[in-house]
RNA sequence: GCCACUGUAGCUCAGCUGGUAGAGCAGCUGAUUUGUAAUCAGCUGGUCGGGGGUUCGAGUCCCUCCAUUGGCUCCA
């Protein structure tokens, strides 16, 4: 007999050689139907396999992270199986459970499969799960492995085994599919109810752009016909809201092919929009003691060479420009901190000074590759709302607070209320890899992991991800379809002061290395009003709105009556737009909605001789008549 | 940058195997003066992404460049 822990700390006792599928048919049938694999003593496991040994268990289902991977991956065996049966020269890749979903990348030599097989592949695999079959694990030796993929002239299954240790190497079969495969898997394919193949692309092979370019089909599964279809609604409702598709409806930003790919071009509406989110940010910035500063577009080469980025991006960048008659050369600026680092040292500074705080809205230019770019997430031009703290190392953690206050600030402000921070520190192991004194870095470290915990702020600390110049803060934000994503940031540098030989006088009398802080709450504007575009689908904050109201009149009487109501409106710094054209009252309404406009002020001749507006919410309909004085003040503490 | 897909009017899209372009919406003009998501009629609008080629003839076939989209790789 052995004993089985469970996570509660009960234990029970079972034969050797239990499953973990049997421990829960001990337990309920119905916990047995959902049982996908298990975690013995902390290790994913088939549910079929036995467990021998004294073990702690802990069964996992579809709600678990590792359920849904094992349920993927098992998938993409199916998908495999089904790939080989109606291409039986296909070679196979590698075939992993992914975040939403799995794929399998595969070399189908000449034959191409495009998106219209999918769907024979789907029904192929449908085909195959009537059979039931179950997923068996088998340990082989390497020899074995070899001999049985060279028999079946498998190039990426055969590099795949070379990296492999002997004695450490499974099948995993299923119906007539065998793979290389560490596992875990399912215990059969009838768990798996709902099948979508939902794209193919192209893939290096282990990711080398060197080496073949092979197939990646994508797909996605479920247990339940009903969490597809909730799936499939999902990714509907997450294409009417892409960013760029309203961008363009709602005329905020353009791309022009003659201006360049990757160059956003801000339209009046979104311009409107984007300088009341840097007014906003530039006030609370004054409150907060930044300095504005501006500074150019370019600079000298030797300004990048000085901060090192010359060396790292030269190459990858947009190539300098150079001078007509002297022949030297600036390049576009990538960053702002190296020009702002020259206003710190334009003269000398007591610790009396610090903290320097200077800030700019500074448009940098990076050259993406071009099948990277994506409407305004990844562009080749964008504004960041940057700042750089120069500072005594002790006055770090007060620095990082206050940043983190405005972050917080700014997120709320725009309507994102569910984040948390990913701080990057070094790792531990590595500690040559970073430049900076131990006692800087510990200090740094420190700073900012009180700092979170002063303001309650949920974080992820991940060793290693640190920039070799200091540690980091990174918000990742969820938006109102529970995507992440990372926007704002602070990052400590012990670098470029380093490389710019910035100092500051102490009350020692002596000259010491200030600290520098990069933050930016919003990151970069173009990316974050992305963001915020798919978040709202387009209905902004009202502060935010290009358009909080419009005026619809019933017919042409009405237009003088409109412009009363506008001029009291406007005198409130309410700002809004009549529709003086000669249309229905229904015409007006829909092209208003569908505008996004949030208010709609329908006035007629009820309204002018009561000197009312009837109040129409967008997205909510009638909400009936108030004076204008009513509904202005009703406004007016929405936008506070 | 690499692979694949796509590029036809301001927008969304049709145009079979080659026989010199079509719809809806938008826009303009006129009529309609309208009560909570499309009033009616007429009209304008395209060197079919750019360039080159094959052909008697190219939106349609071939080459090339540009851009978009989905991936790969990368991201100070």
């Amino acid at each position: 007999m052995i004993h089985i822990t469970f996570p509660d700390g009960n234990v029970r006792e079972y034969e050797a050689g239990v499953t973990a599928l049997d421990i829960a048919r001990s337990i309920s049938e119905g916990l047995a139907r959902n049982v996908l694999t298990a975690k013995i003593n902390g290790e994913v496991w088939d549910a079929t396999r036995p467990i021998n040994l004294d073990s702690n268990l802990e069964l996992l289902t579809w709600n678990d992270p590792e359920g849904k991977a094992t349920f993927w991956h098992s998938s993409a065996h199916l998908m495999a199986e089904a790939l080989e049966a109606l291409y039986p020269e296909t070679k196979f890749g590698i075939g992993p459970p992914i975040d939403m979903g799995f794929y399998y990348d595969i070399d189908t030599g000449d034959r191409q499969i495009t998106l219209e097989d999918l769907s024979l592949i789907e029904a192929k695999m449908k085909v195959l799960l009537e059979a039931k079959s179950e997923y068996q694990r088998r340990e082989v030796s390497k020899k074995e492995a070899i001999s049985y993929f060279n028999e079946k002239q498998d190039p990426y299954k055969l590099e795949l085994l070379n990296d492999l240790k002997d004695g450490s190497i499974t099948f995993y079969q299923q119906g007539n599919f065998v793979d290389l495969c560490r596992g875990p898997h399912l215990p059969d394919t009838s768990k798996i109810k709902a099948i979508k193949l939902t794209n193919v692309a192209g893939a290096y092979w282990r990711g080398d752009e060197k080496r073949k370019m092979m197939t990646r089909i994508y797909g996605i599964t479920f247990p339940k016909q009903k969490d597809l279809t909730e799936y499939l609604e999902f990714v509907e409702e997450a294409k009417k809201r892409d960013h760029r598709k309203l961008g363009t409806e709602l005329e905020l930003f353009m791309f022009s092919e003659r201006v360049g790919a990757g160059l956003p071009i801000w339209l009046p509406k979104g311009a409107a929009l984007r300088s009341r989110m840097e007014e906003f940010l530039k006030n609370e910035q004054l409150k907060r003691g930044y300095a504005p500063v501006i500074t150019p577009h370019i600079g000298k080469k030797e300004l990048y060479v000085t901060s090192g980025h010359y060396e790292k991006y030269g190459k990858d960048s947009f190539q300098p420009i150079n001078t007509p008659r002297e022949g030297e050369e600036f390049l576009l600026k990538p960053m702002n901190c190296p020009h702002h680092c020259e206003i710190y040292s334009h003269k000398p500074h007591s610790y009396r000074d610090l903290p320097i705080r200077i800030a700019e809205f500074g448009t940098v230019y990076r050259y993406e590759q071009s099948g990277e770019l994506h409407g305004l997430s990844r562009v080749r031009g964008f504004t960041q709302d940057d700042a750089h703290i120069f500072c005594t190392p002790d006055q770090l953690k007060d620095e990082f607070l206050g940043v983190l206050d405005l972050t917080k600030l700014v997120l709320n402000k725009l309507g994102f209320d569910n984040y948390t921070a990913q701080i990057s520190l070094r790792d531990p192991e590595n500690k040559e890899k970073y430049i900076g004194s131990d006692e800087n870095w510990e200090k740094a470290e420190q700073a900012i992991i009180d700092a979170t915990k002063d303001v309650g702020l949920e974080t992820v600390v991940v060793l290693g991800e640190a920039a070799f110049y200091g540690p980091k803060l990174d918000f990742m934000v969820k938006d109102a379809l529970g995507r992440s994503w990372q926007l704002g940031t602070i990052q400590v540098d012990y670098n470029l002061p380093e490389r710019f030989e910035l100092e500051y006088i102490g009350s020692d009398n002596a000259s010491h290395r200030p600290v520098m802080i990069h933050r930016a709450p919003f990151g970069s504007m173009e990316r974050f009003i992305g963001v915020l575009i798919e978040h709202t689908a387009g209905k902004f904050p009202l502060w935010l709105s290009p358009e909080q109201y419009a005026i619809l009149p019933i017919s042409d009487l009405y237009l003088d009556y409109a412009a009363i109501v506008q001029e009291e409106l406007a005198a409130l710094g309410l700002r809004g737009t009549i529709d003086s054209r000669t249309e229905s009252i229904g015409r007006k309404i829909r092209d208003t909605e569908l505008r996004k406009v949030p208010y709609m002020l329908i006035v007629g001749e009820k309204e002018q001789t009561t000197a009312q507006v009837s109040v129409r919410r967008q997205g909510e309909g009638d909400k009936g008549n108030m004076t204008v004085k009513e509904w202005a003040d009703q406004i007016l503490a929405e936008i506070k």
